[in-house]
DNA sequence: ATGACTCGTTATGAAGGCGTCAAGATCGGT
DNA sequence: ACCGATCTTGACGCCTTCATAACGAGTCAT
């Protein structure tokens, strides 16, 4: 569930200074030194996030944003050495999401770069929804239902902990984790909670609840949720 | 179809110059000179836009932002004489969508400002008409008609409870959001008001009141439209 | 085999959430 | 000032959900 991030400057030096950063911050990078391999890139990976220099050496950066505009909604952060107020208008009104003057702190692109991720996560409402062969969640609508089409109704902390595990999909999560998010740090050794309502959650969802496939139990560790 | 802005500033001068500016520009401006009357103004007026200084003489910036967040979606501008890296990106991680430095130029205010607005406009809305088996919403003309083609009639409560609801049909809408949105954040825990006009809509719109098929209860979360 | 341990399952009293009704309070128009 | 519509507020009984305990099954080391 790593963001992917296009990068685009001609410049090697800084595109090789970010992508370092970026890497280290966990972010996916891929990077293009072209107005044209940039469109190539956009349209072939479909990134999350575009990092967009405007001085390249083919095509204007406006016309990028334009060509990108055209299909796709992928938030787009202007990088740009000129301070020209005109220059940041039209970017903006081309379609830019934001736009940081050369040279702009490390730490302030990252925010702002989270800033532009979630903002263009949420209303989309594209990766909330988790199906498998059995039932099919979706976590923005807090709605789990059925292979026959009817809703299943859920308590709200046998939701909770279906949201924790459903989130972090394949992981295991430690019942600590759980524990300490839905009851509380104090309550991080009832361990019994967990049983019970993994018990109702199964009772519920799984087609077989006594040989489950989906809410996988790690013995002494916690619980995973398997697709 | 214009454009609202709240605009929170303690300065009554600088206050009246962005008034003056964005009324020129077809904006229609409220403003605000404290956090809780900025807070106040957008649970009342749903403002398309918020443009919030951070040195306010009541609450911290950041915690109008969190406020605000809890139940709302709508872009949030910063400005702020603080050029403290920290400052920024404090407020973006908190969920600010930009962040301008005092003092700032007017277009480019006005870009962002347009940036902002393009992005969160679209995706929200769907078909204006909402059809049932026993009734239909129209939600631009902000009238329901019974299955009889008689007209029911609404109070404004039960109609922003009503209006909420099917705006994310499908969707679980928390009592907290609800509450925010219609009666303010102070009365977040009032969950007997939604009991008292969700018996009201059920009376006017259900079938059968007493067993509900469009608005579900969802105990201890919220309330769902199912179509 | 025994005991220690973890897990799954079920049952139950208590607490809190919910629907309903009805009586004041408030507001707006005549 | 009056009246109707709407909103607030409190009380009551029902129902859902939660915490908790008890018990059996499986696993592992001794």
């Amino acid at each position: 569930m790593t963001t992917r991030v296009l990068v685009v400057d001609d410049d090697a030096h800084i595109l090789r200074a970010i992508r370092i950063h970026l890497t280290a911050c966990g972010y996916a990078v891929r990077t293009a030194q072209t107005g044209r391999a940039a469109l190539r890139a956009g349209a072939e990976e479909h990134p999350d996030l575009v990092l967009l220099d405007l001085g390249l050496p083919d095509l204007d950066g406006t016309a990028v944003i334009t060509e990108l505009r055209s299909w796709s909604t992928v938030p787009i952060i202007v990088l740009s050495a000129r301070t020209d107020g005109a220059d940041k208008i039209n970017a903006l009104d081309t379609g830019a999401d934001d736009y940081l003057t050369k040279p702009f702190s490390m730490p302030e692109l990252l925010a702002r770069m989270r800033a532009a991720v979630r903002r263009s996560g949420s209303p989309t409402d594209r990766d909330t929804v988790v199906a498998t062969l059995d039932f099919s969640i979706d976590l923005a609508a807090k709605k789990v239902t059925n292979r026959t089409g009817t809703q299943v109704h859920l308590t709200p902390t046998e939701w909770a902990i279906l949201e924790i595990l459903v989130r972090d999909r394949g992981a295991l999560v430690s019942q600590r984790r759980l524990l300490s998010e839905i009851w509380g740090p104090a309550y991080r050794t009832e361990t019994n909670y967990l049983r019970v309502y993994l018990a109702q959650l199964r009772r519920k969802l799984e087609p077989e609840p006594a040989r489950p496939r989906y809410l996988i139990t790690e013995s002494g560790m916690g619980y995973r949720f398997q697709d």
